[in-house]
RNA sequence: GAUUCUGUAGCUCAGCUGGUAGAGCAAUACACUUUUAAUGUAUGGGUCUCGGGUUCGAAUCCCGACAGAAUCACCA
């Protein structure tokens, strides 16, 4: 950190030997208590029955207008923000009004903490003030804040002047765009219910929440480069999961019939708009059911999410309208291919689909396979389309090597992946429990590997010999919580809906 | 990783074809007891991201580094 200080850094600190001058300590220890917040008193003070008559509130100062021998002032709590009246009398002990003088007209900053007691009125204006008959000075803030003001014009239309707007300073001090930015603390607040409703739904039909090891031995359940750490007395190496998927199935082997984690994973991979190399995905697996039963409780899921954030199924994204209201359409990936294209891929052998990639300017290469080519295809053509949620079903066998194959279509998997708005949103099998099908997939995954697929997947032994202990018939879901935040939110980065983003770290000189 | 754009006061931004930096808010001082982007008057505040180069002279032009953003690639 620069040890170059602003002036009005130099002025604030200056400001600390005042109070010391004064005897006030600007960093109390005792406790100040709080009996409402901003939001309570603006929602229910009432002008005729002239309640919160002995309101105590605290907050950081945001704004403060003084006036000679009185100022007003707006103080931000977590809940909002309240116009505070003081005046000098109110303030004077005897003939001392060094509260007033000194403390509030001097050495008060933007940022500050304070805590007020007082009386709620409307000022001649209308609005709902406390009209301030204690004060004390509960914490000096030595940086200035970015000042962000708003204005209302005669419609109600708020304009923000000078906001602070500067991505990387907005996500390195996240704490200041929480604290000037309004609507900021909204979407983590909405991040939040979306989750709770989600723990709810899961808890009301029989979810057990359990937690799983982050440090893994073997980084399963999933194709993406690891993080990989060391640990010292084991001297062994350990992978940051990319995935819980493998144990969360070995609870089902161990006879939990629903278990559910919001799971933080790690995959070293590019970041963008909509990857951080850490994130959260919500898995959950529940006994003798199909990928048909999870895509009926999935939408039943969402819609259920969009409610509880916006009291209808249709969420504004971008330029669309989103409609959650179950059911949502269901469509085999290769007739989705058939619908962009037009070209029946379902009998092709792997010339033909290399010869349709290249047609249609897709780059492909000798690593890839049938199953990888018809994902190409997919992702290239189709992707895009799917606005309103759908469910793809049907994968190639050979990108799905944790799924159960189809029940009747050779080829195929027991798999769905929900897209909105362009995007995949969850991803979702009949889970594979023949032991011996999922050895040979396996199996496969490593000729992958030596064929040089650097996604492959590693065999985990401990989880085969889960699979042979039995495990029922189970289908299982995973859905990006980060991702589901961004739609629910309306925000078009996953910088904006985690609170600290991964960024490059800053140099320290 | 590639390309493009950006980096100037605490914040938001101007700064033209190169001539030693400007506004609003914020800060400081004074005035003001119902203001609300409060107002009025005055004042201070800058390693122009960093390092090279061209030039009599660089915030400005060139090269490089650092950081961020967008697009692409990668990432089921």
């Amino acid at each position: 950190m620069s040890e170059h200080l602003s002036e009005q850094e130099i002025v604030r600190r200056e400001k600390l030997k005042e109070f010391e001058r004064l005897g006030i300590n600007p960093y109390p220890a005792e406790l100040f208590e709080v009996n409402c917040n901003s939001n309570q008193i603006l929602s229910e003070y009432n002008d005729e029955l002239k309640n919160f008559q002995e309101v105590s509130i605290a907050g950081r100062l945001m704004a403060i207008r003084l006036m000679g021998k009185a100022a007003f002032a707006v103080i931000e709590d977590q809940h909002g923000r309240i116009q505070l009246y003081v005046s000098r009398n109110d303030l004077t002990v005897g003939e001392d009004a060094t509260l007033f003088d000194e403390v509030v007209k001097k050495l008060l900053d933007i940022g500050d903490f304070i805590g007020v007691k007082g009386f709620v009125f409307k000022t001649r204006t209308g609005e709902t003030t406390i009209h301030v008959k204690e004060f004390k000075f509960l914490g000096k803030s030595l940086r200035p804040l970015p000042i962000v003001k708003e204005t209302k014009d005669e419609q109600g239309n708020v304009t923000v002047h000078d906001a602070f707007v500067d991505p990387e300073l907005r996500y390195r001090q996240r704490y200041v765009d929480l604290v000037v930015n309004s609507g900021v603390r909204e979407t983590f607040l909405k991040r939040t219910k979306m989750i709770q409703t989600i723990r709810d739904f899961l808890n009301e039909h029989g979810g057990l929440e359990v937690d799983t090891p982050v440090l893994q031995n073997i980084p399963g359940g999933a194709a993406a480069r690891p993080f990989v750490t060391h640990h010292n007395a084991l001297d062994v190496p350990f992978y940051l999961r990319i995935a819980n998927e493998l144990y969360l199935k070995r609870l089902i082997v161990g006879g939990f019939d629903f278990v559910y984690e919001f799971s933080r994973n790690f995959r070293n991979e590019g970041m963008d708009r909509t990857h951080n190399p850490e994130f959260t995905v919500l898995e959950f697996y529940v006994a003798y059911k199909d990928y048909f039963w999870m895509m009926d409780f999935t939408e039943k899921l969402f819609e259920k999410i969009a409610i509880a954030l916006h009291g209808t199924t249709d969420v504004k994204v971008g330029d669309n309208i989103i409609s959650f209201k179950a059911p949502f359409k269901r469509i085999g990936i290769l007739d989705a291919i058939q619908e962009a294209t037009g070209e029946d891929v379902s009998n092709m052998n792997e010339e033909q689909l290399r010869e349709l990639c290249k047609k249609h300017r897709i780059e492909v290469d000798n690593s890839m396979g049938h199953g990888k080519l018809i994902d190409e295809l997919f992702s290239e053509l189709c992707e895009k389309k799917f606005v309103q949620p759908t469910f793809i079903m049907d994968y190639p066998v050979e990108m799905s090597p944790l799924t159960k194959k189809h029940r009747s279509k050779p080829g195929l998997v027991e798999r769905f992946e929900l897209m909105i708005n362009g995007k995949e949103l969850a991803n979702a099998y009949s889970e594979l429990n023949d032991p011996i099908d999922q050895r040979a997939r396996f199996e496969e995954q490593a000729k992958l590997m030596e064929r040089g697929d650097d996604e492959a997947m590693f065999i985990d032994h401990d989880f085969l010999r889960a699979l042979e202990y039995g495990m029922p018939p189970v289908s299982g879901i995973g859905i990006g919580i980060d991702r589901l935040a961004m739609l629910m939110t309306n925000q078009p980065s996953i910088q904006e809906v985690l609170f600290f983003p991964q960024m490059r770290p800053e140099k320290t000189e």
